[in-house]
DNA sequence: AATGTTATGTTATACTATTACATTAATCAG
DNA sequence: CTGATTAATGTAATAGTATAACATAACATT
């Protein structure tokens, strides 16, 4: 029991322990700023909290309104600047077409982030697909185009709804 | 001479007539329209050209000051409606990380925009790649999820810009 | 403790987009 | 053609997202 929510593809089934889930994910971000020497203060995990207790992609208003919670006086360069560094250590991710962020399993293998967001129940799920990001490479390459930071956001609907439906 | 803007990579290269350019656009539009009895109104030609005129991905408030030098009282529905017709059509695209509007070279082969966005020079290239289509079908498919809109944005450098380096 | 650096607090504002309602223009039935 | 209907645009206000600028506090190093 406990299925941990790091299975890729990522859309958490029936057996999902969500308090497991976002434990683990913490524990990840402490690890990873350990061996690098970056401060995981206590706002910064308090968002990357946050972010995996929605386990979907959350506003920046969003998030500082759960944040009021606990912390009065936050204003939004609060969030803003615990999510900028969140992603820039690959915890979080932003997903463009919703201005929203979500978080990453983690910084491990990094990636860009290649995203199936549920139009209908609005989890996302990451995957990491090399056929994608080869199909990629490829095209840019004919182009004579240096591939940088990719943004590949697919909207649509996850088997869980799909399967409600029935 | 007048190396037309319909190629496919994209990156206007030296010959490039935009005049020309520019008026082609307007002229596949207006010809979809009058096959699909739409209208091509004079704000949404003038809004379609103002985006091809900057051949590059445009924000909405930039195009409304455009817009203000011939329709002085013109304010922000006026350009985003105007925006949300020519997205409808397929002959614009959102660039979704820059809040941003592009023109696309029609609604002939329908299609989810893939772009290809050079960080120096500002330029957005259209590709329309079945190989990153296909990957990401196939990567649904065995998510279980069944795919909708798409957002593939890759910012990079261009093959001009890499070449003014040297 | 003194210093430099990093992180956070705080206020204000910029940028992006939409709601709501009034007005004008095109379309169409009779 | 007239009036009814729909579609498009004008206009004012506001909602939603993000950042700038500067002050203060916490941490790290010597």
């Amino acid at each position: 029991m406990g299925v941990d929510c790091r299975g890729v593809p990522g859309f958490p089934g029936e057996g999902h322990d969500h308090r497991e889930c976002v434990g683990q994910a913490l524990d990840r971000a402490a690890e990873h700023c350990r061996r690098k020497s970056l401060r995981l203060t206590p706002l910064r995990r308090k968002v990357l909290e946050l972010v995996w207790i929605g386990h979907r992609p959350m506003g920046a208003y969003e998030i500082l309104a759960s944040l009021r919670h606990e912390r009065q006086g936050a204003a939004p360069p609060t969030v803003y600047r615990a999510l900028d560094f969140l992603i820039a250590q690959g915890m979080v991710h932003r997903i463009e077409h919703l201005n929203a962020y979500v978080g990453c399993t983690g910084p491990d293998h990094p990636h860009a982030g290649q995203f199936l967001i549920c139009r209908s129940c609005g989890l996302a799920a990451e995957i990491n697909d090399s056929r994608i990001d080869d199909a990629i490479q490829d095209s840019a390459t004919e182009a004579g185009f240096s591939v940088g930071r990719r943004t590949i956001e697919v909207e649509g609907v996850c088997p869980n709804c799909a399967g409600a439906k029935d």
